[in-house]
DNA sequence: TTATTATATGTAAATAGAGACATATTATCA
DNA sequence: TGATAATATGTCTCTATTTACATATAATAA
């Protein structure tokens, strides 16, 4: 049982869902291509963890709609009672700027500038995703939901994403100061 | 040529090192084990991309000094004039708060409370290393070394870790008063 | 009607990364 | 003197992950 199949059974824990659905569902928290998730699934079927229901669809193809054991709900229990492995993050923009010297200013502030681009679009869909998960959990504006809701998860991971997300905009706009283009040095030597 | 690959050129990019040297210093940025340095750099070196030098050292085992070829330097501002990738995180926390639900308060916040650990242990190593990039950049105290600076780089990422593990430690806190303990449960309904 | 896109599920092959096995030098501590 | 730890370099195997190959249904757009 590795982390990903952990993560399959998380998310089952949630709601029964497809292989297909699970595919879309964990990218955000742990990217993973189908070639991946089906063949974890088929083993977590096989070892009892899960079960399956072939379900028809009249404007969808047809598929199996996986749900959790008690086996695998005791198994995420398990789980959970052991502290989180570190984090690992990897980003070739950090190895990128340990020599950004290499070229000049303008090719260097391409990278930041590109990267704020992909932090504002993550930005763009997170302030779309509070307000939708506000809404769903049937609270009144504002409101954090306990945790006992179902809703709790999600709005604490989110509230992690946007924050992280808000200090990843500030450093490039910074990074981006910091890095004056040959055109502003220009500009300011002949001021 | 793989991310890793690049990754060893930037950092002999500023200075000369061993194997040895690049896996101790690439470790924050792009974890990998001496096992995949080691034969990346003999392959880099088959491909003239780096070259060594043995240096028989009488303090400690000898060892290959690589250092950037021309070929090399060409290498790295080819790949920096591209947009860097989407950054990878894998984090299992995020994995175990979708299912937290099924276990008690207490062992959920324990997650949380060895995380922010994680982090508080991260901030201090952090508090360490800016008095001391300060003092290597020769600058006077806050100010901050200019793009050309050997350690400008440096002084980037680290002031990105520092707020990113500054909005972590936050969260963590917060997710903590939000997951209340069972015993602040039944002091608060005796109040 | 045909092409494309989204849904849906799978396998095979290649690469990336982790863990274990292996060896050697030098310093330090008991 | 012997054990341990840090330095130093390598290989081998296994697992994790990505990319490519493969197929099929149903909706939609051209």
């Amino acid at each position: 049982m590795n982390t990903l199949s952990y993560g399959l059974l998380s998310f089952l824990s949630r709601s029964s869902c497809s292989g297909y659905d699970l595919m879309l569902q964990i990218q955000p928290f742990w990217p993973a291509k189908h070639s991946q998730i089906y063949p974890l699934l088929a083993q977590l079927e096989k070892d009892e963890y899960v079960q399956y229901e072939h379900i028809s669809q009249s404007d969808k193809p047809d598929k199996k709609v996986y749900s959790l054991t008690d086996k695998g709900i005791e198994a995420l229990r398990e789980w959970l009672s052991e502290p989180a492995s570190d984090p690992v993050m990897r980003d070739d923009l950090y190895l990128k700027v340990f020599c950004m010297s290499l070229v000049d200013s303008n090719t260097a502030r391409n990278l930041f500038i590109n990267r704020l681009q992909h932090y504002q679009q993550k930005k763009l869909k997170f302030d779309n995703k509070l307000p939708q998960l506000q809404c769903m959990t049937g609270l009144p504006p504002d409101e954090i939901p306990s945790f006992d809701s179902p809703f709790f998860g999600a709005y604490l991971l989110l509230q992690k994403a946007i924050s992280v997300n808000d200090a990843n905009i500030k450093w490039c706009e910074w990074a981006l100061e910091q890095i004056a283009s040959p055109a502003a040095e220009k500009r300011d030597s002949v001021e």
